[in-house]
DNA sequence: TCTTCGACGATCAGGATACGCATGTGCTCT
DNA sequence: AGAGCACATGCGTATCCTGATCGTCGAAGA
């Protein structure tokens, strides 16, 4: 899962990014309105934290131009404390969710996973594909109701696979959701984690779609003959 | 837009549907949890206010219900005042926001539109052609709903076909889409794939325009005698 | 209207190739 | 020291392209 923060305090920034990071995401941030617009605009994200209070361009401008883009990445928008006002503004700028300042990270890490998980369609906090089983909340996952220890990366990769149930994911959508920015698209990793994840879980939980990519089924989802 | 209010206090539950009618919304209202419940696994709404402090059934409670029965409509939860652990409790049971009481009807009413415009905004993806069905999201193809395996070629072919139904398609207008740039023209490659995918998806699929080039209808776009 | 012929499209099969898989190796961070 | 990771290499195979042959459509002439 790939984060952009928007947050021109670097202290507050900064503590996001470690936070967000600890928590297995893929995290950018960006220091002012411009160059977050121009981050939200050109790389694929799974969730915003924007700051409204910006320099230069204000962060509710920010947002507008990425929906009038067709940008729809959910939007979690950072308040100051008490201006309720500017909270119904954000929202109908398009904005998800908002949270005011100050505010405790573990609620940030609480509604981003709700974001994301309405985002990507997905109600509860547990996520399943026939016996495999993945609590996001706890990032643990079972096969069968046996625990399965994954490594971080593996972990990345399966649930981006398993938020995305049914779709074909290509191998630099989950390149770009598992690293952040600046990584050697010219590695195999993607296949190597992909070759473990299938040891660990049996063969058949990931399909490989040649030349597009890969795909995690269901198998209650496809009633077939 | 039908809207369920799951609240036990006469006082609020009746003030909130007026003023939910007011801008529009269908509401239903109900006082406790069972009949919340009922009401919410019965019948269709497009987004239910659910207070979890509930006599009888716990509003935690009917949400993991519904979400298990997979109902997945938006849910917007009522929180006493700074129980942010019932929050995040709520959010990871499924719910799609909350508001701490007390809250401006305002700004309910803004967080209301927000959750659905994001639950209805997500625009189809599927392109169909008599019985065939094309999914751009999932990179999915149905025949008459069972799933048919098409190689990456096949499906960018079939693709731009079914993007453009009803047009004649040129042999070169494919090349240029479907391969980068330069392409050894003086190849048959096209007729190749046509083939393939018509013994895959029935002959009459494509049809070829001789001279011109081949074209995909939808019979149903055509109801000729 | 029927037949014939030319041109265009459809089909087939074999070789080339890119693709994905599964190792192994060394680096880095705990 | 150990685990986890990025990266490299070799191998097997599905997929693709090519070129040749077969099939079909349609126009023109009788």
């Amino acid at each position: 899962m790939r984060i952009l923060i928007v947050e021109d305090e670097p202290t507050l920034g900064n503590q996001l990014k470690t936070t967000l990071e600890q928590n297995g995401y893929a995290v950018d941030l960006s220091v002012d309105g411009e160059d977050g617009h121009f981050m939200g605009s050109t790389e694929e994200y799974d969730a915003v934290v924007l700051d409204l209070g910006l320099p230069e361009i204000d962060g509710l401008t920010v947002l507008g131009m990425w929906r009038r883009e067709g940008r729809n990445f959910p939007v979690l928008v950072l308040t100051a404390r008490d201006s309720w006002s500017d909270k119904v503004a954000g929202l109908d700028a398009g904005a998800d969710d908002y949270l005011a300042k100050p505010f405790q990270t573990e609620e940030l890490i609480a509604r981003l996973r709700a974001l994301i998980r309405r985002a990507t369609g997905n109600a509860s906090s547990e996520l399943t594909a026939g016996d495999v089983r993945l609590d996001t909340r706890s990032g643990r996952v079972t096969l069968k109701g046996e625990p399965v220890k994954l490594t971080a990366q593996e972990y990345k990769l399966l649930s981006y696979l398993m938020h995305h149930k049914g779709k074909v994911v290509s191998r630099t959508e989950l390149i770009e959701h598992i690293y952040d920015q600046d990584f050697d698209r010219d590695s195999n990793t993607i296949e190597v984690f992909v070759t473990r994840i299938r040891k660990k879980l049996g063969a058949d939980v990931i399909t490989t779609i040649r030349g597009l990519g890969y795909s995690l089924d269901d198998p209650a989802d496809q009633p077939r003959g």
